[in-house]
This record gives structure tokens, sequence and C-alpha cells, in this order.
DNA sequence: AATGATTGCAACCGCAATCGC
DNA sequence: GGCGATTGCGGTTGCAATCAT
């Protein structure tokens, strides 16, 4: 026995909405409110399916969201976002306000995807999808031409996407912060990051006990865009992922621009320009974390 | 001007997570 | 805890607009 369908597809409209039908659609929703799409179309008096409505309303219709062009602030948080988060387009457009998670997955597929493929050619562009490996961004002097291209080895393997409700950073990091209090430069200390399934939550992995509370708060991205990391001693993936699927991140880490500005930001050989302009995200922490 | 190729994006589909009984 | 219903997510498709020849 198969699924049984959302819906029945008889008699419902597909393809693109009219003027009117997303008029219905809004008026029943600054009515009723979000929600229980299944009966929302009857109820509304539309012919479409509620997984449809939702879209609409979510992508299109629902107020604060933004059209237009993505910006380059826009494109380049989102590339960080994606590079520390992979293909989970809805953390990421949760981090984009009024952008939502079809217009970056969009973007990324029709703008960026693009020219990290024509960067380097035969290395498709997989899916970062948390739990496995993550996408890779290098970025070297060619970002002055906007070029961008995947970090070379870093072929990775698209696996089927899994919701994950939890990133989580070990002591590890909590520990580099305290030292980088009294220590700029050169810390050594290896930050793991972790993408914890719910349906992993429960195993006696000490690891994965470690990992119990979300910490993707403020101080997630602070700490990480003050991170100091070494060079990993393995090759190619910056996020590898071990026996036990835990993900840890090795070399792909956020750096603020330094005032000392001899640094140099190691995602991967040369991953960022000395010159690249960090500040755009570092507005968005300043600005409080609202944006997260 | 005609037409074939490419691009951009809205919408659809299937699966996994979550909810509620 | 089991199970069906519902919701949310990410990958993919379809098509209109634009570009190139």
């Amino acid at each position: 026995m198969g699924r049984s369908p959302c819906c029945s597809k008889e008699g419902l409209n597909k393809g693109a909405w009219t003027a009117l039908e997303d008029k219905i659609l809004t008026e029943y929703i600054n009515i009723h409110g979000e929600g229980k799409w299944r009966h929302l179309p009857k109820r509304a008096g539309l012919k479409r399916c509620g997984k449809s409505c939702r879209l609409r309303w979510l992508n299109y219709l629902r107020p604060g969201i933004k059209r237009g062009n993505i910006t380059n602030d826009e494109e380049e948080l989102i590339i960080r976002l994606h590079n520390l988060l992979g293909n989970r387009w809805s953390l990421i457009a949760g981090r984009l306000p009024g952008r939502t998670d079809n217009e970056i997955k969009n973007y990324w597929n029709t703008n960026i995807g693009r020219k990290l493929q024509n960067g380097t050619p035969g290395c498709s562009i997989t899916n970062g999808g948390a739990g496995s490996t993550l996408n890779t961004v290098q970025h070297d002097e060619n970002v002055k031409n906007q070029e961008w291209h995947y970090d070379k080895g870093s072929c990775l393997v698209q696996t089927k996407a899994t919701r994950w409700t939890k990133v989580t950073v070990t002591n590890e990091i909590s520990q580099h912060n305290e030292n980088s209090k009294t220590n700029n430069v050169g810390d050594h200390s290896k930050m793991k990051a972790f993408l914890v399934s719910p349906s992993s939550e429960s195993n006696n992995d000490p690891v994965l006990n470690f990992m119990e509370n979300l910490e993707m708060d403020g101080n997630f991205f602070s700490e990480l865009m003050n991170m100091d990391l070494p060079e990993s001693s393995c090759q190619g993936n910056n996020i590898l992922e071990d026996n036990d699927n835990h993900c840890s991140v090795d070399k792909g880490y956020l750096s603020p621009k330094s005032s000392s500005d001899t640094t140099h930001f190691p995602w991967g050989d040369s991953l960022y320009d000395p010159n690249f302009d960090f500040l755009p995200v570092t507005t968005f922490m300043e600005s409080g974390f609202d944006w997260l």
C-alpha cells in the first residue's frame, strides 16, 4: 500500500495561482490565521491542495516577504550560512529576514551554485545535508571578481536531506573562547559542531550525550566568528563524518575582519582573502540576534 | 522576425518529523 | 507505545521570459 495522498487531487487547480485565489487565501488567513492547511482550501473555497496553499502563503503572500534581488550582503551571508549549515534552506532563510527558503534555494541553485560549478569542473555541488558532509566554499583571490569555487577534492556525496533540530558545539569551543580571552591567536583547540537529529538524541553515545542542548544562540556565532582553528590533518573535506555520524568542522570557520589584519582565513588553504569584508555579517551580529 | 537555447522562479512531489488520539 | 494525520522541508519540474543566433 502506498502512502495516501495529502488530499484528493481530483478537481483541484494546479499551476500558477490567480489573483483571485491569492485574494481568497489572504483574506481567509487574515481572518482565521495560519494552520489547518488540510482543511483550509475547503473552508476558504479554494480548489487547491492544502500544501499548495501553505506554500503559496509562506513563499509569496505572507506579509514581510522581501521581493527583488538578493543583495551582495545577503549573498555573502547565504554562502557563509550554507557553508555552515549545508542545504538547510529553511534555517538559512530564517536568518535572512523577508527571504524564503524557496527563494534562497533557487538563488543558490541558479546563481551561487552555478558559479561554484563553473569554478570546479567535474565536481558537482552536493547536499551538505546536515548529518552528512557539508559543502565547502573556497574563497580566494577570485573573490574580487565574484568567482567562487569549491575546494579541490571536496566532491561530496549527496544524501537525502534529514531534518535536524539542533546544532551543538562542543565544550572545546567554550574552552577555546576562554583561551582566546587571554590568547588572541594560535589557539589550536579543535571545534566540533554537531547536527543532532531528534532520533539520535536518546542513545548512549557519550558525545551525543554531551550535545544535550541547543547552543546556537548569539554566543554560537560570536564564538564561531572569533575562532581560530588549525589546519586539519584530514585532507579534502572540511566537514568530516566520523563513524558515529557526527560531523566535525575542521577547517571551515568564520572570522571577523581584524584590525590587525595580517590575519589570514584558512578555510582550507586560502579560503578567505584578508581584505574580504566581514562587516556585513558582524553588523548582523551587532544588531542583536533577532535575525537568527 | 523566427526559433532554439538558456535562465529564473513558482509550484509540485515525496519523504521525514511531529502531533494528537 | 502505536499509528494515522498533519506539517515542514528539500529536491525537482515546468514554464514563461529572455537571450543568442
